[in-house]
DNA sequence: ATAAAAATTTAGACAAGCCTAAAATATTGT
DNA sequence: ACAATATTTTAGGCTTGTCTAAATTTTTAT
């Protein structure tokens, strides 16, 4: 059996290391876990012993295809429950993370898959990230961020990076959210910031801004 | 804080005694929860200390105001949780138990305050117990159970004493569910069965049945 | 009324997950 | 190269919720 606790451990590393694949440092790890080095590393170790991680002392640890196989189920979980909470329940983009974090843990497979044809398998959660499948396989999209694209072309919103309710009520209150249709005017280079065009008005926004917004071309 | 523990034992002290107020007994609160009567003293001794219930040694606990209204919101998440199950995920009420066990638990009153909008704010569960509004209030229904029904009369099923897979089981095979109108054929006075007038046919149910399934007059 | 039985509580122990403080190992700067 | 610094691990302890075994209290039967 597998606990709350470790799950929670398994996503943090999973998140951390790319997949779950590249070692990732004990520190890190409590970091993101708002814990002390000390319980990571009774963790990782307990996680090491029932073969979802791979500890390597003093060196980092990584997951296994075992420990990977629970990070995406749990992505999974908490992604679909994200798309109903927006799609069902009237949260806001800036509303389901908190939720999902609990709901992510409820492990029945007959109410994941339901969800999913409930919600008629969506493959993007409301921040645009990917929901793998009931067999685990994500689908990615050509993304890019609005700090590497090109001045004078035209983007579609796909994507945020940063999801702190800060930037997601930043982007809300400048009209900017998944779906809008953006058209670089102007790279400032003295300070990367961003002149864009968008629907209704013209914007300029920061580097930071920039950074964190995923688009796609739009012809 | 309250844990998730704390939450079920005050759960089965509410079911156990008449929504919380009569005294229960170790043994049966130990009963209830898979464990041990010693377990249940250090608990019921820690509810006590919170505030949640009265603890009269060697005599047994009842719920404070407090540990009702804990109690009735607990109810409350569990039986919204199984008509969503039912009604938007094609759970069939044997197999809505076990997971709003699980969802119960989340505390966020946004979501069921949303999910009870969404499903229309329903009274009753997929079992036919009331489901408590935002307020703690029940609306109750006459009930009677079918072995109290009368001889001749015409009633309507609109709820379950037990709600053990086994029983729900039985009932649909036996086409007997919410809503499903029921005339009392004859009572036999030998065993206490009943023999009963569905819509599609006739059958006889055991006493057993008979002292599980709550009907009201239908007309 | 009181001995036997049943129910309950106490005492002491254990696992999980966390902590602090100290020790061990790795990394960095010159 | 090696001292200073940063990171990680170990050691020992705490809390929650559980257990078994023994002690205590209540209930039941004669």
């Amino acid at each position: 059996m597998i606990t709350l606790t470790e799950e929670n451990y398994i996503k943090a590393i999973y998140h951390l290391g790319k997949q779950g694949t590249e070692l990732v440092n004990t520190n890190a790890i409590a970091e993101a876990m708002q814990t002390k080095a000390s319980s990571v590393t009774d963790m990782i170790k307990k996680l090491s012993d029932k073969g979802y991680a791979v500890y390597k002392k003093y060196q980092g640890v990584n997951l296994t295809k075992k420990g990977q196989g629970v990070a995406i189920h749990i992505i999974r979980r908490h992604r679909l429950w994200e798309v109903f909470l927006v799609e069902k329940l009237n949260f806001t983009w800036d509303q389901v993370h908190e939720v999902a974090e609990d709901l992510e843990h409820i492990r029945s497979e007959k109410l994941i898959d339901e969800l999913d044809a409930f919600l008629d398998y969506p493959n993007y959660d409301p921040h645009g990230d990917p929901i793998p499948n009931k067999d685990g396989v994500f689908k990615y999209v050509e993304k890019v961020l609005l700090s590497h694209a090109s001045q004078g072309k035209k983007y579609k919103c796909i994507g945020v990076k940063d999801t702190s309710t800060t930037f997601l009520k930043y982007l809300d209150s400048n009209k900017i959210g998944l779906g809008t249709i953006i058209e670089i005017l102007y790279k400032e280079p003295y300070d990367n910031s961003v002149k864009l065009r968008l629907e209704s008005k013209d914007v300029v926004v920061s580097q930071n801004v920039a950074k964190n917004l995923f688009l796609k071309e739009s012809n």
